[in-house]
DNA sequence: AATGCGATGCCTTAT
DNA sequence: GCATCGCATT
C-alpha cells in the first residue's frame, strides 16, 4: 500500500511521468493540488531527487502555503527545502541576490498600483502631458502590456512608428522607468521581466538557476502571461523537465496579460511534450456539474473534454430574481442563517461571490444586522490604506532612501509646516544636480531659496537620521513604535476624535500585530527589507483562514482554486455579470472570458448552489433595471428550481438611513462581527503630549506596570472577539501577549496597542 | 500653509 | 455613492 495507490488512472500517470515536458489537463475539481503534491513526494522519494531542485509556482501565497503544507505531510524529510513560491516572490528573492548585476541596488523597493500612480502623474507634469486627456491608468495599462510583451521604451518607440499618441506614450514610459530606476524601485511587472532580462543577459547565472531548478511545475498555467511564459521557458531550457497544470476553461485573467496560448500551443512548443487530462470532478454534484458544462459548452475555441462525476445527483440549482438588491442581500443572508440554524453545516462551509467588489456592502449591511460572522475577502487591500502607507512609507525612507516617492509622502505626515512650495523647491534643486530627492534634503545649504522652510527640513532629516541607526538595535516593531512615538502619528489621529481616526489606529495596530506576526514566523533572520517585500506581495486572500468559522465574501476572480459546500452567486445580472463593459464591446472573446467566469463560479459549489439575481439595483448613485443574465439562460431548466419571483416592497429604503451602521462604517471592511456597535476605546484619557508607550497608563492599561488581565483570564479585543489569555511576557517597553481567540485562533499583540478588556 | 468646498469622474476583475 | 482634485478662503 503506498500514497500512490489512492490515485486515479490519470492522475498516476501524472505523478509517474517525471522526464521532459507535461502538460496536464486539470478540469475543476479533478484533483490537482493533489497530483502536484503527490509528483513532489514522487520525485523525492522514488527518483531520488534532491528537494533543493525542485520549484513549484503558485500564483498566489495562499495556494503556496497550502501546497507546503501537503508536501509537508506527505513527504517524510527534506520536503522544507522544495521551493514553492509565488511567481513574484520567486522573482524578488533572486532579485534580492543578482539584481546587481543589471544596475540596481539589492535593497530595491516594490511600487504597487497606488504608487505607480503617484509615480505617472508626476511623470506626466514633468513631460508635460495633461492627465486628463491621458489618462494614469490608461498609461499604465499601456506600460504594462508593454513591459509583457518584453518591449523596452527604445523598442516601444520603435514600434510607434510615425503614430503620434504612441511616441507621446513612448515618452511617457521612457521618463517613467527613468524615475523607477532613480528610486531604486520596481514596480509588479518588472519583477518578472528585470528578472527575465538578468537570465538574458547574464548565462551564467541563468545556467545556476537551471541547474538548482531541475524540475519545475507550475500551476495555473492558464493564467501566465508572455514574461512568466518566457521565465519558464529560459529556467526550464536546459533540462525541460517542466511540468505545467491548467485547465483553459478557468482562464480568466486575460485583461491582466494571461495568455490562453501558452497552454493551447504548449505541444507546439514543446514537441516532446506529454499530455494527460483529468477530467473526472470529485468536487461536486451531478447537477451542479452538468450545469457547468452546459455554460461552458457555449465557448468555442477550447480544447475539447468534458467533466464526469461519479458523485450524486445532488440539490437542484436554486434561483431567485428579487425586485431589489437589498431584497437579494437579505434572502441570501436569511437563507444561510436558516440553513445554519437547521444543521445544514457552519458558516465556514458557505461562500457568496459576486462580480465586483462593490457588491460585498449590501451583504456585508445584513451580516452586521443579523449578527453573522462573515468575512470579505478583496476590495481595498489593508496594506492600501492611508495611515498603513504613511508607516510603510517611513519604513521604506530608513530602509532605501533613494524612494523619493515614500520621502516625499511622509516629509509632511504628520503635518510638520512643510509645504508645497519648499517641497517644489527641494525638487528642483534635486533634479538640476541629478540627485534624489533625500539626497537634496541633506545637503540643504547648496538649494537656493528655502530660508524659513531649511529648520523644518533639518530636523525632518534628523528624524530620519535618528531611526536609521536605530535600526541597528531594534527589532522592526519597536522600530516602528518607535516611529509612531517619535512622530506622533496616532496622537494627530486621536486628537481628531473621529470615529475614522479611532479606525485608523486599530488598523495600526493591527500592522503591528503583522510585524510581529513576522517576526515571529519569519523562517531566516527578520529584516525590513524582507518585511516590506512580505507587504508588497500579499494579497488579501492569503488571510484566509480556514478555521475560524464565517461566511466568505469574494469576488469570483478570488474564488478561483477555492470551494465550498454552499455556494451563493449573486448579481445575476445582464450588465453585471456579465460586465456592461464586455456586452457593449461586441467582442466575442471578452465575452468568453466571462463565461469562464461564471464556470469557475459554479465550479466552486460541492454540495449545493445558489444564483439570485436582483431587477434593479443602485450602480453608481445610479438606480440601473437589468435582466437576468444569459448565463442563467444556458443552463438546462431541469437542472434549476423555483425561479420564482420574490420581491419585498419599497419599505427597504427608509431603513438604510436610520440605520446607525452607516455611520459607523466608511470604509473599512473585515470588521468585527462579534462587536461592530461597541466601538467605544479606551483612548479617551490619552492627550497629554509626548506620552511614551512604557507607560501603559496613557494607552488603556490602568494599573502602571500592570495589566487588569491575567493569564487565563478571558478577554475582548475590539477585533478579533473574546479570548483567552495564553501568556504575558514583559518585554523591553511593553507587555506581550499572546491570546487564543474563539473566532480568529491564536494572536500575539502588544499590550499597549491591543486594549483588552477582561470579561467576567 | 491648512482648511473647506464644490466639481468631477469613475470601478470590473488583481499579483 | 464616493473619493479625489483644484480652487478659494483664512
Amino acid at each position: 500500500m503506498s500514497i500512490y495507490d489512492s490515485l486515479n488512472e490519470q492522475q498516476r500517470e501524472a505523478v509517474f511521468h517525471t522526464e521532459g515536458p507535461l502538460l496536464i489537463l486539470a478540469g475543476a475539481g479533478s484533483g490537482k493540488t493533489r497530483v502536484l503534491t503527490h509528483r513532489v513526494a514522487y520525485l523525492i522519494e522514488e527518483m531520488g531527487v534532491n528537494p533543493w531542485n525542485i520549484l513549484a509556482i503558485t500564483f498566489t501565497n495562499k495556494a503556496a502555503g497550502e501546497m507546503r503544507e501537503r508536501v509537508d505531510k506527505l513527504v517524510e524529510y527534506g520536503a522544507e527545502n522544495v521551493w514553492v513560491s509565488t511567481f513574484h516572490s520567486l522573482c524578488v528573492r533572486i532579485l534580492r541576490r543578482e539584481i546587481e548585476y543589471i544596475g540596481y541596488d539589492r535593497n530595491f523597493t516594490i511600487y504597487d498600483a497606488d504608487d505607480q500612480k503617484t509615480l505617472m502623474k508626476d511623470v506626466c507634469r514633468q513631460v508635460g502631458i495633461d492627465t486628463k486627456v491621458y489618462k494614469e491608468r490608461m498609461l499604465l495599462s499601456v506600460i504594462s502590456s508593454a513591459k509583457d510583451e518584453m518591449l523596452t521604451p527604445d523598442l516601444f518607440e520603435k514600434q510607434a512608428g510615425g503614430d503620434f499618441n504612441q511616441l507621446k506614450i513612448a515618452k511617457v514610459y521612457r521618463e517613467y522607468e527613468k524615475q523607477l530606476h532613480a528610486n531604486n524601485a520596481l514596480d509588479f511587472d518588472d519583477l518578472l521581466l528585470k528578472t527575465v532580462q538578468l537570465f538574458e543577459t547574464q548565462p551564467e547565472i541563468l545556467n545556476k538557476y537551471q541547474e538548482r531548478f531541475r524540475y519545475i511545475m507550475v500551476d495555473e498555467y492558464q493564467d501566465t502571461n508572455n514574461v512568466q511564459f518566457r521565465l519558464v521557458s529560459l529556467l526550464a531550457g536546459k533540462y525541460e523537465n517542466l511540468c505545467v497544470v491548467g485547465d483553459d476553461d478557468q482562464s480568466i485573467y486575460k485583461f491582466r496579460g494571461a495568455n490562453i496560448k501558452n497552454i493551447l500551443n504548449f505541444e507546439q512548443v514543446f514537441p516532446n511534450a506529454r499530455v494527460i487530462k483529468l477530467e473526472q470532478n470529485y468536487r461536486s454534484t451531478k447537477t451542479i456539474l452538468d450545469a457547468a458544462n452546459a455554460v461552458i459548452r457555449h465557448n468555442l475555441g477550447r480544447k475539447d473534454k468534458t467533466l464526469w462525476t461519479e458523485n450524486e445527483e445532488g440539490e437542484k440549482i436554486h434561483f431567485s430574481q428579487f425586485d431589489t438588491a437589498y431584497d437579494e442581500a437579505e434572502f441570501v443572508v436569511g437563507d444561510i442563517k436558516k440553513r445554519v440554524g437547521s444543521g445544514m453545516g457552519t458558516y465556514q462551509d458557505y461562500a457568496i461571490l459576486y462580480r465586483t467588489n462593490a457588491q460585498s456592502r449590501l451583504f456585508e449591511e445584513k451580516f452586521v444586522t443579523a449578527g453573522i460572522p462573515y468575512k470579505i475577502v478583496g476590495g481595498v487591500n489593508f496594506y492600501a490604506r492611508r495611515e498603513i502607507k504613511d508607516l510603510l512609507a517611513y519604513l521604506k525612507t530608513i530602509d532605501n532612501g533613494r524612494d523619493d516617492l515614500a520621502v516625499r509622502r511622509i516629509i509632511n505626515v504628520p503635518k510638520r509646516g512643510i509645504g508645497l512650495t519648499t517641497i517644489n523647491r527641494v525638487q528642483e534643486s534635486a533634479q538640476a544636480r541629478d540627485i534624489g530627492f533625500y539626497e537634496a534634503l541633506q545637503g540643504l545649504d547648496l538649494i537656493p531659496n528655502i530660508g524659513r522652510g531649511a529648520s523644518k527640513l533639518e530636523s525632518f532629516v534628523a528624524l530620519i537620521e535618528h531611526f536609521k541607526l536605530r535600526v541597528e538595535e531594534l527589532s522592526i516593531s519597536d522600530l516602528l513604535k518607535e516611529i509612531i512615538e517619535e512622530t506622533g502619528y496616532i496622537e494627530v489621529l486621536e486628537a481628531e476624535g473621529k470615529e475614522e481616526a479611532e479606525a485608523r489606529i486599530e488598523n495600526i495596530d493591527e500592522l503591528i500585530t503583522k510585524v510581529v506576526d513576522y517576526e515571529d514566523s519569519c523562517e531566516e533572520e527578520p529584516t525590513l527589507s524582507g518585511f516590506l517585500e512580505e507587504v508588497a506581495l500579499v494579497a488579501d486572500l492569503d488571510s484566509l483562514d480556514e478555521n475560524a468559522d464565517y461566511v466568505v465574501l469574494m469576488t469570483l476572480h478570488s474564488a478561483k482554486g477555492l470551494e465550498f459546500p454552499y455556494v451563493y452567486l449573486a448579481g445575476m445580472e445582464d450588465g453585471l455579470f456579465p460586465s456592461y463593459m464586455t456586452i457593449t464591446a461586441d467582442s466575442p472573446e471578452e465575452l468568453e472570458e466571462e463565461r469562464r467566469l461564471c464556470y469557475v463560479g459554479i465550479t466552486r459549489a460541492m454540495k449545493d448552489l445558489t444564483m439570485t439575481c436582483a431587477q434593479r439595483r443602485m450602480v453608481r448613485g445610479e438606480t440601473q433595471y437589468n435582466k437576468t443574465s444569459r448565463f442563467l439562460k444556458e443552463i438546462p431548466s431541469e437542472l434549476l428550481s423555483s425561479g420564482q419571483k420574490v420581491g419585498l416592497f419599497e419599505k427597504k429604503q427608509e431603513e438604510k438611513k436610520e440605520n446607525p451602521y452607516f455611520q459607523a462604517k466608511k470604509a473599512f471592511q473585515a470588521k468585527p462581527f462579534s462587536g461592530a456597535s461597541s466601538y467605544k476605546s479606551p483612548y479617551n484619557s490619552y492627550g497629554a503630549g509626548g506620552v511614551g508607550f512604557q507607560k501603559g497608563k496613557a494607552f488603556g492599561t490602568p494599573k502602571s506596570g500592570g495589566l487588569d488581565y491575567k493569564e487565563g483570564d478571558r478577554v475582548r479585543h475590539i477585533k478579533f472577539g473574546e479570548g483567552t489569555v495564553q501568556s504575558i511576557v514583559e518585554g523591553g517597553r511593553d507587555y506581550e501577549v499572546t491570546v487564543e481567540f474563539d473566532q480568529v485562533g491564536r494572536k500575539k499583540m502588544f499590550a499597549a496597542f491591543a486594549k483588552l478588556k477582561k470579561v467576567q
